[in-house]
DNA sequence: CACTATTTGTCCGTATGTATG
DNA sequence: TCATACATACGGACAAATAGT
């Protein structure tokens, strides 16, 4: 009964996750669905995956459509295969997932406990867009502060974020903004936040995104889109923040007084 | 001038959303940035859409992908071409999107003022997976009520939810499920929430979800799991809501008390 | 009225990728 | 591994409708 423990593996995945009518290419769809089963934990490390006749049954494709999907996860390393013996789950550090809290005052990811690191991709003045150049409530051709950064956590890059701060000037060095935590930055330049609104959706990555977080592009992510006044009701910040939902979720907690 | 407004509208696209190593066909990328242009209003209603050609050279593919998008995008309803004139953003009825705010108590989407209607897809007595059952304290074989529903606005589906409630019973009618919120039935069995505990994230339509949403599988959405629990910390309900993010955000306010 | 530029519609041939048995 | 079918993507060519000169 060797191959039991394979099989029954496949039994935890869902035949009907794969769709032959999407544009998206078969070995693709079930890539993604095995990587899924992996990095959540579906199938644990060092247990056996399904063999290639297995998930050809199983997902209803051809033994070769199935191959390529087994030697894709072999090659990104989240599998490993011995001829005669079968495909494993491989031993890798599986990050865990990071689960922050939303709504609170003090969300900044700084507080978490968690050994997070933010890394500057790009600082510069330019000319936003026309919908935030009127939500600032600035002229046509106003250059402002533009950073492009990236979070990660064990070397691993989860959040993606592009912001705009008309208060922030060009003489600031980079390196301020690796350091210090966003909400002390504000503080440091004289930015008072009153309120801040934010709102959730979700977006495929674009290729540029895709290689920041090192995920391939048009994989879903949780998008964040921050909008912060001062006092004045005056847009003071804008923040696009972009998650990979694998190693990144937010968390929100209520108390009903009564029914 | 007659091409100068569909090259007006190029300029408003990024070139670098399309990814010639991405394993989704370039015609379909290119038919999701424009499909999220129109619905989004970057390209308004009625506006001349950038030619065939124009896509060809701003966006580096061939004649024939450009011109597959936007015979695909005529397809779907969402732009009107004429041979010799040009392709023309349609006059549809464009669903205003839903933001709903999360975290107030009543969170309960029927105290939106918005006329949506809620539709029961199936309800049965079935086992729920291994880890809601070790959730739920359930024993191995236990049947527990699932519920799955679809919610839509001016007759567009934008929620697809899936829940389990072991004080639901067998007996209970469908149509029970229809007319009256989530809250009030809850009530009405003896469902006293006391916690609620959410979780945000994203995922990819699986062509189940797909066709309930009518989007295309892989399709971004917005991912909430919600555990409500009772005052003696017994979980009490299990759901899974995924959102269609091109009708539906959520929305968080926060006042900042002090520097 | 022609003449031209632009745009969509249709066709060809070919190369590559995907998927099957 | 092989043979085969189909989808994707490319370049090129020409026709037909439209609009401006």
């Amino acid at each position: 009964m060797r191959q039991a423990e394979g099989a029954a593996a496949l039994a935890l995945l869902d035949r009907e996750l794969i769709d032959a009518n999407s544009p998206s290419p078969l070995y693709f769809q079930l890539y993604t669905v095995l990587h899924d089963a992996i990095v959540k934990g579906v199938l644990p490390v060092g247990s056996r995956m399904p063999s290639e006749k297995d998930l050809a049954d199983g997902f209803d494709v051809s033994r070769i459509t199935a191959r390529r999907t087994l030697v894709e996860l072999a090659a990104k390393g989240l599998v490993v295969r011995h001829r005669g013996k079968g495909t494993f789950v491989s031993h890798a550090d599986r990050p865990v997932p990071i689960v922050a809290p939303l709504g609170s005052n003090a969300e900044s990811l700084g507080d978490l406990g968690r050994d997070t690191t933010l890394t500057v991709l790009s600082k510069r003045m330019a000319v936003p867009p026309p919908d935030l150049q009127t939500a600032f409530g600035l002229g046509a051709g106003t250059r402002v502060c533009q950073l492009v950064r990236v979070r990660s956590a064990s070397g691993q890059p989860f959040a993606h974020y592009v912001s705009w701060t008309p208060k922030f000037s060009a003489s600031m060095p980079k390196k301020e903004f690796e350091g210090a935590s966003r909400l002390t930055l504000f503080e440091r330049y004289g930015l008072r936040i009153a309120r801040m609104e934010r709102f959730l959706s979700a977006e495929g990555a674009s290729p540029d995104v895709a290689r920041a977080l090192n995920v391939p592009s048009g994989k879903p992510l949780l998008k964040l889109v921050r909008f912060s006044y001062d006092a004045q009701g005056q847009l003071q910040d804008h923040l696009v923040a972009r998650y990979n939902s694998d190693l990144f979720s937010y968390r929100v907690e209520t108390k009903v007084g009564l029914d």
